[in-house]
DNA sequence: CGTTCTGTTGAATACCTTCAATTCGCGTGG
DNA sequence: CCACGCGAATTGAAGGTATTCAACAGAACG
């Protein structure tokens, strides 16, 4: 879409340099990095396009060269659970290439996007004669699954505020005063956990109320950061 | 404890047999099998016993040869979720090992135990030279982490009557008069489901009345599949 | 400057949890 | 063989948290 190539138009980094950096291709001998190259594919995809449907059989995975991605659930009626969003350097379905299922969830792109595209049945080979490929795969997926672990203690385990207090907290960098700007809507931020907008709004404003954090237009100031991981305890907000 | 020992007096299959079946060990070569042999121990684990906890470092995976096992997360107010239930056969843990980070959940045996033991570093030098292993590694995480994307669904998009209902139709084995015997207290079901054994019994109560299933101490019969899969779709009660 | 998407706020409601009181099931020991 | 005791399961009542629906305010963008 021609919304999409207007999105931030700084000259996309070259397909090598951003695939070099990943912990995914790291280590990789001059022929194996040959070998990978030959069989990747460049594709776009437009702002709000549908990048693969739940369970359509996997035909490959994806790096993102460029933009942001979201995985998610849809339940029958239509309610969204986002699983997670991948941007720059990340990769997705990964699992059902090696798992021989089809993809558990789906996948549409949050802006513009490039992608660098592996056909699964090349990169199984790829795999299977690189063991150092192998182990690094193995570590992304382990990684994944310890993300996948932490969104279900999240959404049985905690409440909202308790959820919201970790996510702040967690996107916030170190440093003596520590603030973060949301990447996303609040409508993204509340899927993400499990939960609506308008939830999400109410408890911002609490928080605010109570002088924990302040917040003006995506940009959050964490003021008391020994409240925030009180609540993240279960505390009363 | 010598209760555990009383468990099922069965004569304990041998620890190979149980590791050839496993869909992890398949196609390996004389020298891989001797090879990973040499590296594993076997272990018993009581009825009850903390097999590992959150956060400490993980030092090897397990496959268990007797028993059953739970994997479950705790929050800080002690309520449990639980992840999976693995019973002869299954691994677990092997996610650690290969992410180098600490186990992201606790491990406790819900029966005596007979567990095979791999340590992590011997097990990565055996993955690193057998391209075989790796792909089976990769299928079988790739295969766990759709267990977890499903689990993530039920407890975000689904309310209590339609994640039993899915466990019910999952578990109950295909024929013509479909039942099933609950492998567990109704305590841990509603602990796997992330709910409250009296919700569950609630729920249950329901699905009897109005004729869904009939149920008799564990035993449970699906005497109209389809209003069950309508529940799974979100109808109501 | 209007349109559209995003965010806020209020009121009613639904669903589940919690607490408490029983009841049931079953193995154990008298 | 029966009674006891303990964990599991059931049922009721009260309460809390989040959802839904709806109306509106604000910001972003062309």
């Amino acid at each position: 879409m021609s919304d999409a190539a207007r999105e931030k138009r700084d000259p996309v980094t070259a397909p090598e340099a951003v695939m070099r950096k990943s912990p995914l291709f790291r280590d990789l001998t001059d022929d194996e990095w040959e070998r990978l190259r030959a069989i990747t594919s460049v594709i776009r995809a437009a702002r709000g396009e549908t990048i693969f449907m739940e369970g359509v059989e996997a035909h490959g995975f994806y790096l993102i060269l460029d933009g942001r991605v979201k995985i998610f659930k849809l339940s029958p009626e239509g309610k969204e659970q986002i699983l997670q969003i991948f941007s720059q350097g990340d990769h997705f379905a990964e699992a059902p290439v090696f798992s021989g299922k089809s993809f558990p969830a789906w996948a549409a792109a949050l802006t513009g996007c490039t992608l660098a595209y592996f056909p699964a049945k090349s990169f199984r080979a790829l795999v299977s004669e690189s063991p150092g490929m192998a182990l690094n795969m193995l570590g992304a997926l382990s990684r994944y699954m310890h993300h996948l672990v932490a969104v279900v203690e999240e959404l049985s385990l905690q409440e909202v505020p308790a959820r919201l207090a970790r996510f702040l907290l967690e996107k916030a960098p170190a440093g003596a005063r520590r603030e973060l700007t949301l990447a996303m809507t609040k409508g993204e931020l509340a899927l993400r956990l499990g939960t609506t907008s308008e939830t999400i709004s109410r408890v911002l404003g609490r928080m605010k109320k109570r002088g924990i954090i302040a917040e003006k237009s995506r940009k959050v100031v964490l003021l008391d950061e020994g409240a925030l991981i009180d609540i993240t305890h279960g505390a009363r907000l």
